[in-house]
Formats: structure tokens, C-alpha cells, sequence
DNA sequence: GTGGCTGCAAATCATTTGCATATAC
DNA sequence: GTATATGCAAATGATTTGCAGCCAC
């Protein structure tokens, strides 16, 4: 059940604990990007003992060992994502959902023009998802 | 000294406002990405009435209107910038210098695969800065 | 004249910090 | 056994809200 799990933070050389375990079996188990409250409130029904410090804690610890990654996106939070490489994301402006993007886009893991070493990039794409058009199509174009 | 910005405003029939100019000149003269505190602390000098909820007030009619747009890329909080069109950013993890890049990121201002329409992309690369890198060549490879 | 804007103080909300206890190795 | 992680409560810091007075149009 959480061998994967344990794996990774091993290979990462991590202490293993039931708070990582949990946060990382989450996040990969649920790729709808949650906010930190999300994930603290989903575990802390199996975990009372939980507290939120960990979860922040433990996503802070599998971030810097780049397992997850951190998207701030949405403007009031950071919301989190298992860190595959070289995918970018969606938010749609209307019902806030936030969707995986596949395209590659060219300059990742170069040097830029000016010499600068890129390491990291995070390509942000807004406006209206597929239901939400559809949606508005529904209703004429009014509201 | 301020037609270009009573211009602007005219155009996106917003009133105008001492605030509103005051912002605007400070952000067409410091493309530097400033937060909220470097425009106000910087703007309060020359007029001292000012009040923070104001320039939270201004930069959020401007944004609306796309005169102006808003950065996550720092983190902890928003940073802003004159929107022009087409152009992304780099931040460096070391010293936190924001600067424009001005690659194009195909499948800007596209419909996706999956029938999402974009309106608005931000492509945010993380990495150490021109000026960073010689630096740490300077001494050496430790610290 | 009036609706929208400004500015103040208080509230909110995500995140961080300090610290005592618990636990992985 | 010890360094590190957990969990609680309090602190911080960016942003938002409520509201009275003011000003652009």
C-alpha cells in the first residue's frame, strides 16, 4: 500500500514518517492540485492528531527535494502537485477548477538570452475551461 | 507629465484620480515588478495622505481594466507590472530580481487541446541570474 | 448632487515561528 | 541516544472589509 511512498522518501534519503506518507499518497492519489487546507482537512479525518503545521511542514520538505511542487496559480494560495516534469496549467477564470496542460513549451531548462540559468519553469494559462463554455452557450450569451 | 496616464484612464472611462495617476507613472518608471509596499512607502514621500487600501484600490480597477497586471512568482506576494502583451518572467532564486523575458511561448491566445480558451498566459521561469552566476564563479564553488 | 473613490482601523486568512514532546534511525 | 519531526498556540504579513467623509464628473 504505501511501499511507493516509502520508496520515494527513500530514495530522497527522508526520514520516514506517517504525515509524509500521507500527504504524498494524497497528492498522488488526488491530481486536482489541492490548497493546503484541502489536504490537512481530507488526512485529519483519519488522522486527528494531524496538525495543519505538519502537513505544511511535510510539503515544505518533499518540495525541496522536488517530489511536489507548488503552484500559485490561484492567487490567495499555493496549491500542490506531484512534480512531474514539463507539464504547465490551467486555471479556468469561472469555476476556478485547475487542469494539467501537456504542451511542451520550448526554453525549459535552458540559458536565456541575457545568461540567466533556468532551473524551473511554471507556464500559468487562464481563462474559460470547456464545461464553463458550454455552459455559457447554454444560457445564450447574457450574465 | 501626466497626459499619458489621464490618457490611459480616459480611455478605459475610469475617473481620474490623484491615486490612480500616481500609480500608473510609478509603474511605467519602475519596471522593476514592485509589491504593494515599495509603490506605497515609495509614493507616500510625495503624498503623504495616501493610504495602502488605495493602492491595493488602484492597482485592482487597473488590473481589471488590463492596464496593469499581477505576478504570483514571488511567493509571498503579488508584484506588478505595466501590461505588455506577450512577454514572461524570470525570477532569481538567489538574489529575487524579477526581469522580463521576451521569448514567445507558443499557444498564447490559443484555444488548447482540450477546448479550454485562453485568455491570459504567464510563464514564470525560476533559476539564477546572469549576475548571480559570476558572482558564485567569483568564489570559487563553496557557500 | 451623487455615485464612486479615498483613507483609516479592524478583520481575515494563509503561512511561519517558538517551543515542548515524541519518534525514526 | 540523538537529531529530527510533530503538534500546539501565538505571531506575522499580505490583503480585504466596513464605513465615514470627499471629490470627479
Amino acid at each position: 500500500m504505501y511501499e511507493k511512498y516509502v520508496k520515494i522518501l527513500k530514495d530522497h534519503t527522508l526520514k520516514i514518517t506517517s504525515p509524509r506518507l500521507e500527504v504524498l499518497k494524497y497528492l498522488d492519489e488526488h491530481h486536482t492540485h489541492p490548497n493546503v487546507e484541502e489536504i490537512y482537512s481530507s488526512l485529519k479525518k483519519t488522522h486527528p492528531s494531524l496538525s495543519r503545521t505538519t502537513v505544511y511542514n511535510s510539503l515544505e520538505i518533499l518540495k525541496k527535494n522536488r517530489i511536489v511542487q507548488s503552484l500559485a496559480i490561484s492567487g490567495s494560495e499555493l496549491r500542490y502537485d506531484i512534480d512531474e516534469r514539463l507539464h504547465h496549467h490551467f486555471i479556468c477564470n469561472r469555476c476556478g477548477a485547475i487542469l494539467d496542460i501537456s504542451i511542451a513549451c520550448p526554453n525549459m531548462d535552458k540559458t536565456l538570452q541575457g545568461g540567466h540559468r533556468v532551473e524551473e519553469v511554471q507556464g500559468y494559462f487562464k481563462g474559460i475551461c470547456k464545461k464553463c463554455q458550454t455552459k455559457e452557450k447554454g444560457r445564450s450569451n447574457n450574465g
